[in-house]
DNA sequence: AAACTTAGAAGGCATTGCAG
DNA sequence: CTGCAATGCCTTCTAAGTTT
């Protein structure tokens, strides 16, 4: 129910993830978990939040607080203020600096009416992938991200658990993307007999007018569709085929599941559409 | 290399507003 | 009045040069 197309984005597609988000976020809030390697206050602060809203529903900066320090009002008055300013950044002395919600790692949910209003937070798409590249998430953790942000990721979160079964650790690939490659570049064409490289990158092009700010159904697509296709390529690079097994392990994701299939599928003719009508232009030249 | 300078971040305090 | 939420202003701390 939580919808956000009034909402104005704070992030872009994947490649402003890859060339923006990131980069800015390793810099600000740590490029590893502050538990394994010396990071400043803040760091540690701003990681111990985003495990929070990782691990629940969207939350007040009260609620979130509260999940710390129970009963203990005073001390919950304070951290929640620190989380609030974490959140929209501060402006002091003429100065802005930016929060998670300017980074575009949160997004407002909505307003929660029980007690005046008050702004619900969550993590944002790049929130998600940042977490699962920088904090040192358990599988039980990631379990439970999964679950709570299945909505927002359907495709994939949504089917995490049927997705696990059938691909192990495999799962995980999510975790490449997370990291900033997207794998588009021309090394992978020979990688797979697939069309891998051709889907990556009509996906690119798809999705290039979005490098401002993106629709997060859009963005969801674009992550699923990134993450469907990257099981076409086999587990180490060197090797050239896909094992039968992992294709047998594709289809039958794809057999029980029809919508995954026709989302799937009606991107891939998308794609060929897309090349076709490029080759019938050249090919006219071949006429005259 | 110790002492000093300084910008910006973090921390603290105050105020406002609203619902029960 | 209490519990919660939002924001501005002031002070302290810190990390970085720069000077001596």
């Amino acid at each position: 129910m939580s919808n956000n197309s009034e909402n104005v984005a704070f992030y872009g597609n994947l490649y402003s993830y890859k060339l923006y988000t990131r980069p800015t976020a390793l810099r600000m809030f740590g490029s590893k978990s502050y538990k394994k390697s010396k990071s400043s206050k803040h760091q540690e602060n701003i990681q111990k939040m985003l495990k929070i809203l990782a691990l629940n529903d969207p939350l007040t900066t009260w609620s979130m607080a509260k999940i710390q320090l129970f009963e203990d009002t005073e001390a919950v008055r304070v951290k929640e203020k620190e989380y609030r300013r974490m959140l929209v950044g501060r402006r002091d002395r003429g100065k802005k600096t930016p929060g998670l919600l300017d980074i575009g790692l949160v997004v407002n949910d909505g307003i929660r009416y029980t007690k005046g209003a008050s702004n619900l937070y969550r993590l944002s798409l790049h929130g998600v992938l940042y977490c699962l590249d920088v904090l040192d998430m358990t599988e039980k953790e990631i379990d439970i991200m999964a679950q709570k942000y299945a909505k927002v990721l359907p495709f994939v979160f949504g089917r995490w658990n049927s997705l696990k079964s059938h691909l192990g650790s495999d799962v995980h690939r999510l975790k490449v993307l997370a990291s900033g490659t997207f794998l588009d570049n021309i090394q992978i064409s020979k990688a797979s007999n697939f069309p891998v490289y051709e889907i990556l990158t009509y996906l690119n092009v798809k999705y290039q007018d979005d490098f401002e700010t993106i629709s997060e159904s859009d963005l969801a697509d674009q992550i699923s569709c990134w993450y469907y296709t990257t099981f076409l390529l086999p587990s180490q690079l060197r090797s050239k085929k896909m094992s039968s097994v992992n294709t047998a392990k594709w289809k039958k994701i794809f057999e029980r599941d029809l919508e995954l299939k026709d989302w799937y599928f009606g991107f891939v003719d998308e794609a060929e559409k897309f090349y076709k009508a490029r080759f019938t232009t050249i090919r006219k030249l071949k006429k005259i």
